[in-house]
DNA sequence: CTGAAAGCGCTAACAT
DNA sequence: ATGTTAGCGCTTTCAG
C-alpha cells in the first residue's frame, strides 16, 4: 500500500488561532475594516487604523494570513477525507460519487467557503469559455447595442467577455488581438476600421474561430461576418427621399473609405439617384465623420450653396442630428423647408425633435446573431450559414416630408 | 551529470508532412478555407469542400493535427536548445541571459510563432491581470462612458477587463460576483442595483477589491466609492430653476429608492425648495424610471394638472427628453412655455432641440478614477482617497429660460 | 549566465 | 464508487 500524499501540505486551522474576527470584535470595527486595513493600511480612516494597529498587538495577531486565501480543491479533499478526484466529481457533478461521501465533500466546500479556481480548470481543460470582443468605441450608442446582443447569448451559453476598445486605433486593434490569443480566448467578435484581409489572413493562419460585425466580406465567402446590406440601405434611404419628390438630395457620408457600411451605403444612394435619372451634384457630397459637430458644419455648407439641397441623407443617426442643429441655426425648418433621413435607428432617433426618419438596423439581434455564430464555431457544432445579411427597416418619422419645390 | 530530460516530449517537424498549405494549393484555394473546412467542414461552400476533400485524400493529409496548435515553451526550448527557464527569462525580459542565448531563443520563437500561454503563466504566478465590471446596462450611455473610462486606464496599466451585463437583476448581480471571484479577477468595478451593505460585507470578507461607481456610501468610510454629489446636484439643478423666476417646479425622479443617485437628486430638490420657501407640491412629486416613454408619460400628466407647472427637474437626461417630447404633444414650447432641466449632460444633451441644460457628469472621468483606485488597492500602492466625489457642473442651454408666469 | 526541479490548482485516464 | 497519478504551460527558487 502507497503512503497517502494528500496530506502533505498544511491546513492551517483557523479554529485556534486569532483570526480577523477577533481583531475586529476588540478593535469594534467591522471585519472588513480589519481586511481592509491588513490589504492596504493607508485607505482605512487614521484614527481606525490606529484602534486596529492596537488590538492587532494586544492579541498577538498572526500577519502572515493577511488575504484571506482562497481554499484550494486539497483542502476541501483533506477535510472531507477524500482524494482531489472525488472532490472534482462532485463540482462536476459527475454521478458516480455516492450519496454520503458527496454530501461530505458539500459540507467541505462550505465550510472552507471554497470557490473554484477557473484558472487552474482551464489550463488543464484547454478551454477558457472566453470570448474577445474587440470594437472601437463603447461609448457609440451602436456598438454598445451590439456588445448588449453579444453578451447576452455568451453569458447564456457559458461564456464570459473580455471587452477591448480600441479607440479606433489600428495599434491597439492589433494589440489587442495579440493579448487576446495570449489569453487563449475561444474566439473572437470584431468591429473594427482597420481590420483588411491580409490581417484576416493572418487571423485565418492562427486558427482562432472569429466573426466580423457591421462588415461584409465580398472577397471570401468563408469569413463568417454578420451585417445588415449597407447598399439596399442606402437606396431605400434615397428612394424614400425622391418618392417624396426631392431631387436636390444631397449626402453626408462617414470618413474616407476605411468604413465600408458607409462606402456602401453612399453606393446604394448613387444607385437610386441614377435610377431615377437624377445627376449626381457633387456638390451635394459631403464627407462627415459620424459626429454631431461636423455634420452640423457640414449641413451649413449645404445650405449656403447657390441653390441648396431639399434633403439630406445622413448615413448614420448622429449625423443626421447634427444636421438638424446646422439647420436649424440658419432658420431651417425640418421637415418643411428640409427634409433630414438617417441611419442606425438609435434609440434617440424616435425621441428627437423632430423625430427622425431612418433606416433601422437590428443592433442587438446583430450581436445575438454574431455570438451565436462564433459559438457554434468555437464548439464545432453546424452553423447553417456564416455569412448573414440581416433585414433592415425604413423608419419614417417627423425629419421628412413631401417635397415643396 | 544528470541527463537531460526536457527532450522528452516530441516536437512534431512540419518540414516533412503535408501541410495545410499542400491542400490548399493542390485545392486551389486559401490556407484560410482549408482550415475553416478542418475546423469546420459545415461552413465551407459545398464545391469548396468537396475539392479540398478529394486533395486531403490525395495527398495523404494527416487528420491529427487539426487546429495548428500553439507551441509550448518547451517547443521553443527545443528548438532553441536552452532550458525553458531561459525561454521564460528572455520572455519575462530578465537581464540575466547572455546576448547570444538570448538571439536564439527569440528566433525560435518567432519561427514557431508562439504565443505565450497567459493561463499558464497566471496559474503559477497567482495572478489574472483582470478586472471585473458589472453594470446594468451597457447600452445605457451613462454606463458605457464610465466604462470607457474604466477601460482607458486598465488597458494602460495593463490590465484586461471582463465585462458582465446584469440586465438589472439582482440574480445576475450576484452570479456575476461569483463568476468573476472564481476567474480570479484581482478587483471589481461596481454600478449596481442591488448590491446592498450586506452584500458589500459579504464582498469584504471574500477580500477582493473593488469600487463602486455612482454611489456613495454614507455608513462606512472604508469602502472605496467614486461618484458626484448628487443632493449639491439636485440642489443646484433646482437652485438654477428657483434663480429663474420659477415656483412652481415639478421633478420626475428614478424609481423607488434601489437607485439612490435618484434620491439624492430628489433630496437636493426639496432642499433648495425650502431655502427658497417654496412649499412641495406633491402633484409634482413623480416617480419615473429613467425611461424616455415613461418621462413622456408623467410629463403629460403634469401638464394637464390644474395649475401646470412651469418648469420639470428631470433627473436624467433621458428623462428631460421624454419630458420635452411630452410638452411637444400638447402643444407647450420648450423653453418659451415650460423649462426642462436635465442631469448627467450625456452627449445628446448639447445636440438635442432645444440643447438642455443639465448637470454635468464627468462620466468618463469616474471611471477612469475608479480604475486608478482599484488598481491601486489592488497593488497595494497608497491611495490617498477611496471615497471620491468629483466635481459636477451646471450646464445652462436652450431647454430652460425665465419664469414668464 | 544557465539548467534542474518543484509546483500553481485542477481534471482525467487508469486502477481498484 | 473512489483513489492514484500524470500532466496542462508556465515561473521561480536553488544549484552550479
Amino acid at each position: 500500500m502507497k503512503p497517502i500524499t494528500y496530506i502533505s501540505r498544511e491546513v492551517k486551522s483557523m479554529k485556534n488561532k486569532i483570526t480577523i474576527e477577533d481583531i475586529a470584535k476588540d478593535a469594534n470595527v467591522s471585519t472588513a475594516t480589519v481586511s481592509r486595513y491588513m490589504n492596504t493600511p493607508s485607505i482605512v480612516a487614521s484614527e481606525t487604523a490606529e484602534r486596529i494597529r492596537k488590538s492587532v498587538e494586544k492579541l498577538n495577531y498572526d500577519p502572515e494570513r493577511k488575504v484571506p486565501k482562497n481554499a484550494t480543491i486539497e483542502e476541501v479533499a483533506q477535510l472531507a477525507k477524500v482524494s482531489k478526484a472525488t472532490v472534482s466529481r462532485v463540482l462536476n457533478k459527475s454521478n458516480l460519487v455516492g450519496y454520503k461521501t458527496k454530501n461530505k465533500v458539500l459540507h467541505a466546500i462550505d465550510e472552507l467557503n471554497y470557490q473554484p479556481n477557473l484558472i487552474a480548470r482551464y489550463l488543464r481543460k484547454q478551454e477558457t469559455k472566453l470570448l474577445g470582443i474587440v470594437l472601437p468605441d463603447i461609448s457609440n450608442p451602436f456598438y454598445s447595442k451590439v456588445l448588449k446582443g453579444i453578451e447576452e447569448i455568451a453569458c447564456s451559453l457559458e461564456y464570459d467577455v473580455v471587452l477591448m476598445n480600441t479607440n479606433y486605433s489600428e495599434e491597439r486593434e492589433l494589440n489587442s488581438i495579440q493579448t487576446l490569443i495570449e489569453r487563449r480566448v475561444e474566439g473572437f467578435c470584431f468591429m473594427c476600421h482597420h481590420l483588411d484581409e491580409e490581417k484576416m489572413e493572418f487571423l485565418e493562419k492562427s486558427g482562432m474561430p472569429y466573426v466580423m460585425i457591421s462588415r461584409t466580406v465580398y472577397t471570401n465567402s468563408n469569413i463568417p461576418f454578420v451585417n445588415i446590406d449597407n447598399i439596399r440601405g442606402g437606396y431605400d434611404a434615397a428612394s424614400y427621399l425622391i418618392s417624396q419628390g426631392h431631387r436636390r438630395i444631397a449626402i453626408i457620408t462617414g470618413p474616407g473609405d476605411d468604413e465600408c457600411s458607409s462606402v456602401d451605403r453612399f453606393t446604394g444612394y448613387r444607385q437610386a439617384l441614377r435610377e431615377a435619372n437624377i445627376p449626381i451634384n457633387p456638390d451635394y457630397l459631403k464627407e462627415g465623420d459620424f459626429t454631431f459637430a461636423r455634420a452640423q458644419e457640414l449641413a451649413i455648407e449645404l445650405l449656403t450653396l447657390d441653390e441648396p439641397p431639399t434633403a439630406i441623407f445622413a448615413v448614420s443617426d448622429e449625423t443626421a442630428i447634427g444636421a438638424i442643429r446646422g439647420a436649424i441655426s440658419l432658420d431651417y425648418r425640418v421637415p418643411e423647408d428640409l427634409s433630414i433621413f438617417g441611419f442606425d435607428d438609435l434609440e434617440m432617433a424616435q425621441f428627437y425633435n423632430p423625430t427622425i426618419s431612418t433606416i433601422a438596423q437590428p443592433m442587438e439581434d446583430m450581436g445575438r446573431k454574431a455570438a451565436q455564430i462564433l459559438i457554434n464555431i468555437v464548439e464545432k457544432k453546424p452553423v447553417e450559414q456564416i455569412q448573414l445579411v440581416l433585414p433592415h427597416e425604413v423608419i419614417v418619422r417627423e425629419s421628412t416630408s413631401i417635397c415643396k419645390r
